[in-house]
DNA sequence: CATATGTCCTGAGAGC
DNA sequence: TGCTCTCAGGACATAT
């Protein structure tokens, strides 16, 4: 479930790579069936090993590093994938390793469900695949008027809309939820019957909940499986709102139980009292 | 074009 | 206890 927040901590968590030299590349054999690599680890090891990193990106949910030619290689965890720079959690899935000459020694990608992918990419290339032709501006520079201008005319439930990565970049499913509680919008509302002045506070909203978030390095749900890059839990889960409470009492009214119902095949969970449909 | 649905994958937890 | 079943939700392919 790494959303905009979890993947942030991971590309925080391993900046001090900047400035060091590839050493090493390894496809890792795990038990498991071998998650999606490309192109070949030969032809990767070829065109990164000796390059130096000169940035690490964030585009969306997917964590990339730049290096000298310009070509990126793209870490993308979608459900549970972990960049991490320590040990893994368990060797049986850590799918890939990267070594560097400074900063840190190694980094790997660890992925249980094995859902994530890994794909070095040229700056052409880049712009196909995670262009704005594929991916909406991130979550944390858009403004009211911009939420406005890309949702407005769309006739799905808000909760529904944000999770499209064509529209905006960055928000999933927990963070749908939690911003929606903190503005005060029905997940169920409609985009094209939301106003101006309530698309501000919804970007006020989503803001203020994705910058928290990273503040306290994402969310690690009961199952444990978000990690940072020390492999240690996040801390925003001890601030949730809505998500995952369902039927427990609403800590900002005190009033009303949190409900959960289901949008396009995903939950979503809210406050009917502190949520207006209006 | 926009929107809706099915698919991938593993392991936790429920129910019997 | 140990089996089977359901569910979790990232992004994308395909359907409407």
């Amino acid at each position: 479930m790494p959303e905009l927040p979890e993947v942030e901590t991971m590309r925080r968590g391993i900046l001090a790579i900047q400035g060091a030299t590839v050493t090493h590349v390894e496809k890792v054999r795990c038990t498991r069936k071998p998650i999606s690599i490309k192109p070949t680890i030969s032809t990767i090891r070829r065109r990164i090993v000796g390059q130096q990193v000169k940035a690490v990106e964030r585009i969306g949910k997917r964590v990339l590093i730049r290096f000298e030619s310009d070509d990126r290689l793209v870490f993308e965890p979608r459900m549970t994938g972990l960049v991490l720079v320590s040990d893994p959690p368990s060797s049986a899935h850590l799918r890939f390793r990267i070594g560097f000459s400074s900063g840190i020694e190694e980094v790997f990608f660890w992925d249980r469900r094995g859902l994530g992918l890994i794909y070095l990419l040229t700056a052409k290339q880049l712009h196909e695949r995670l262009g704005p032709d594929k991916l909406g501006p991130d979550a944390l520079v858009v403004n009211g008027e911009d939420l406005h201008r890309i949702f407005g005319a769309s006739k799905r439930p808000i909760k529904v809309a944000l999770l499209d990565q064509k529209r905006i970049a960055g928000v999933g499913n927990l963070y749908a939820s939690e911003l929606l509680h903190l503005a005060g919008i029905h997940p169920a509302k409609m985009c094209h019957r939301i106003t101006r002045q309530q698309w501000s506070t919804i970007c006020e909203a989503m803001q203020t909940i994705l910058q928290t978030a990273i503040e306290h390095e994402g969310s690690t749900l009961s199952d444990g499986t978000y990690r940072n890059a020390l492999n240690d839990p996040g801390g925003y889960q001890n601030l949730h709102r809505v998500y995952d409470k369902e039927n427990k009492t609403c800590s900002t009214c005190h009033n009303q139980t949190i409900e959960r119902i289901v949008q396009a095949q995903r939950s979503t969970f809210f406050c009917k009292d502190c949520q207006s449909r209006a």
